[in-house]
DNA sequence: GCGACAG
DNA sequence: ATCTTGTCGC
């Protein structure tokens, strides 16, 4: 991790993009998980430090079984595109402080569905050496017909001419969400595991999850 | 040149 | 991402 470069201009960060895609592995699972991760992260407005978590629920019954949070300071800005340089360092010190390393981890925005393929989850992905989907509640890349307004209805997103992923209305009356995978897996994957993790809500249980307890983190509630 | 643009 | 009440739809 300390040999990791985390900032620089964009065209220092696409470089690195560039070179990451080449590592990116996009062969189907060959284990069904058995524990898949939630992670995300929070913070206040205008504010440096983060607080980054990951929670670990059991895939059978999406009851969470572990979890760890941190508080570090992001480094760099949001820019699109360039998410997972603000976002991936607090996630993976999180990750070494997981007891419990699940199969799979869900991310809060794009995995390959991204212009150079490498989102928050492809990056994220590839340094904690673990496979991950990227499930983004608003596009950033790639063409794509809206799905019906009809639950489990869904539509392909491709970028380019290129698979990336899809564009899936999880639930009745809200809007769709992005699932790709972001490495170790293929589409097919992170979409049929994303489909098991739904309990009624628009978001998955790892990434509804993950997001309530960095939230609970930042604004220090019980819970 | 113009519009789009994860979290 | 976060700041926020009521309100519309199932």
């Amino acid at each position: 991790m300390e040999k990791v470069q985390w900032q620089g201009n964009t065209h220092e960060l696409r470089k690195i993009q560039e070179r990451l895609r080449g590592d990116i592995s996009l062969q189907p699972l060959t284990q069904p998980p058995r524990t898949i991760g939630g992670a995300d992260i929070s913070l206040n407005r205008g504010s440096r430090v983060v607080y980054a978590g990951i929670v670990v629920l059991d895939f059978e019954t999406l009851q969470p079984i572990a979890r760890s949070g941190v508080v570090d300071e992001v480094e760099v800005p949001y820019v699109p595109g360039y998410l997972s340089f603000r976002e991936v360092p607090a996630l993976y010190r999180a990750w070494q402080a997981l007891a419990i390393k699940p199969d799979v981890v869900m991310l809060d925005g794009h995995g390959i569905m991204h212009p150079r393929m490498v989102g928050v989850a492809t990056h994220f992905g590839l340094v904690a050496e673990v496979p991950t989907i990227g499930c983004a509640k608003k596009p950033l890349a790639g063409e794509f017909i809206d799905p019906e307004f009809v639950p489990g209805d869904i539509t392909t997103v491709e970028y380019q001419k290129d698979m990336r992923g899809y564009c899936y209305r999880s639930r009745k009356n809200c809007r769709p969400i992005f699932i790709s995978p972001g490495t170790g897996m293929s589409c097919e994957d992170a979409l049929s595991i994303t489909q098991k993790c739904l309990r009624g809500y628009r978001l998955p249980e790892p990434a509804r999850l993950a997001h309530a307890y960095v939230n609970q983190l930042r604004t220090g509630q019980a819970g």
